[in-house]
DNA sequence: CTGAAAGCGCTTACAG
DNA sequence: CTGAAAGCGCTTACAG
């Protein structure tokens, strides 16, 4: 195996000092545009490529963010979540875009995630991604703090803390989705995910599901809200317990798509008919929801923009520059589950 | 922001070398346990962290695998194949557990991929993922090898090239699937997606499936073969051009689940029924293809095994140990887009 | 078992 | 515009 060139070796060939090649690689202004030319050219033909480990060993910065993904450990099968999938394909495309390179990691919610590539100096950022108690997940995010770790995070405003986040506007959201049932004649709603502060995202959303019931002079009946996290299966119990229980409801709204497609599936072993004689609605527009039968109503998180507002708020914080926590829009997606 | 403790801040407070420290760290046999404990604590409370640019740097390997995803740039819009979405999990959660840091990047099929990353000394080395014309990513290949890159690669062997790729038996799954429609009294087979040299997987597909059809004595229809890249979109173009061309057929053969579930939108969107008109099939067994409507009938890729086999390959490549190719079988999942 | 020293391959003041 | 030199924070022979 030959071993790879160094600027020394571009140097010798050009005649010049490595001083020189190093500018001449990073197009610095410093440099006589003959002599770049000649040094980029010697490069190209030696198949150079700068060392990074050097580079970024000397210059203290990397040019690489990282990616925490975390899940509750309560979900232990090896599938991530397919909303988050789609923000890594986001996020990583993003990157590509600013000219970042990811290095990508999982973490359990119960590990200790002293931000080790940000220390160790692999990283110039972390983006935070992931479900999990919020309870336990701000302590981690106050060691962060604490470690002046430069980072950001998908999810809800957190107004306690200094931390930029991206997230969606899940109370209009769940307001807006809430509406459209009623609408369609639906009257009596379960909501299957958990609605306390352990969950902010899925409480939101039951906010604002509580305030269109609300605002439409319905009652909000506690005893239908059950929790569940966001996997297929926990919808499916959460909603085969909620049919056990004998109370009548004619929507189910899964805090999420899979908890949803879950429900649902529950609901069609069961012998009922969705949406006629229970419509359900779900939250994410994950890419399965408009295979499911009969195809799901939900509300869109752009998880393209979303990758694209995680990579350059991180950008920004990097560079010191000032960065407010994002909002976005969720889309309500109408499908055939709702009734039309 | 106050900087980061180096080793030598360490040694200080340790009484002891420089030296001592980063022995200490790595758990080398050289170093006394009582000195040892002494400095893991030291560095514990200090929050130490390995500066990971020096260390690679100096020992010239830096314990991260590349994920090189690419993509035919005719398929241009943000989304990626599921299919290599769920290995891009499967892969990030084997490296967590291997113990490797994971750098992932996008790569048009046209870019100048020299191996950018190993290169860089930035990782040891590469994993290849994606779908494009072979011919041009053969070229590409041949680079790769010529610049001692090590690297493994997702798809159908190479023959001709001393590469370690892992893929699945796509001729024997195409045979096997196509066998169980023809139990299900299908005749007419149509198989939309390229079959030649220049996407290697569709094309073992296509020639088990010949094969399959060859040995129930039914007649290979080579005009009801069309191309289709893996969108959904291209299937459904695909098959609507073969509907509209008036020929008759009772089983679409889709080269992958994306093309297959194009084309059954399309088939119904035409007014026929799916299975009893045409049968639908597919091929990987994406998270979607239990939700379509009839679920599909697939021949399902284990992406978590694949994974692993991908990184634990790449590795033993790394370490200059022998690595075969591997051949992962694959299984026939029967839902009811096949007629049973 | 420990320490002094060299050196990995760059970038960046400093001097000209 | 260019070069000589220092130094980023480690690992690893080498000597004891």
């Amino acid at each position: 195996m030959k071993s790879k060139p160094t600027s020394f070796d571009i140097a010798y060939r050009a005649g010049v000092s490595q001083s020189t090649v190093s500018r001449a690689l990073r197009n610095s202004p410093l440099v006589n545009e003959e002599t770049r030319q000649k040094v980029q050219a010697i490069a190209k033909e030696l198949n150079y490529k700068v060392d990074k480990n050097a580079s970024n060993l000397r210059s203290q910065h990397s040019s690489t963010l990282a990616l925490l993904l975390f899940e509750d450990p309560t979900n232990d099968d090896s599938f991530i979540n397919p909303f988050f999938l789609s923000m890594l394909g986001s996020i990583t495309k993003a990157c590509s875009d600013k000219g970042y390179d990811l290095l990508v990691s999982f973490q359990q919610m119960n590990d200790d995630w002293h931000a080790e590539f940000e220390d160790s100096n692999k990283a110039d950022g972390i983006i935070l991604l992931g479900y999990g108690d919020f309870v336990d997940y701000e302590e981690k995010l106050i060691q962060l703090i604490e470690q002046d770790t430069r980072f950001v995070r998908w999810g809800a405003d957190v107004e306690s803390l200094p931390i930029v986040s991206v997230g969606c506007d899940n109370f209009h959201g769940g307001y807006q989705l809430t509406e459209h049932v009623i609408m369609n004649g639906k009257k009596y709603f379960a909501f299957l995910g958990e609605a306390s502060s352990h969950a902010p995202e899925f409480y939101q959303r039951y906010l604002g599901h509580c305030k269109a019931l609300a605002d439409n002079n319905l009652v909000v009946d506690k005893s239908l809200q059950n929790d569940a996290f966001s996997t297929e299966e926990s919808g499916y119990q959460a909603a085969a317990k909620l049919i056990e229980s004998g109370k009548s409801f004619d929507c189910i709204f899964g805090a999420s798509d899979l908890i949803a497609v879950g429900a649902m599936r529950a609901l069609q072993d069961k012998g009922y008919k969705v949406p006629e004689d229970v419509a359900v609605i779900g939250f994410d527009d994950i890419p399965m929801a408009s295979f499911t039968f009969p195809p799901l109503t939900t509300a869109k998180q752009n998880t393209k923009l979303a990758g694209e507002l995680l990579v350059e708020s991180l950008i920004k914080v990097i560079n010191g520059e000032e960065v407010k926590t994002t909002l976005m829009p969720t889309s309500l997606i109408v499908r055939n589950s709702c009734g039309s």
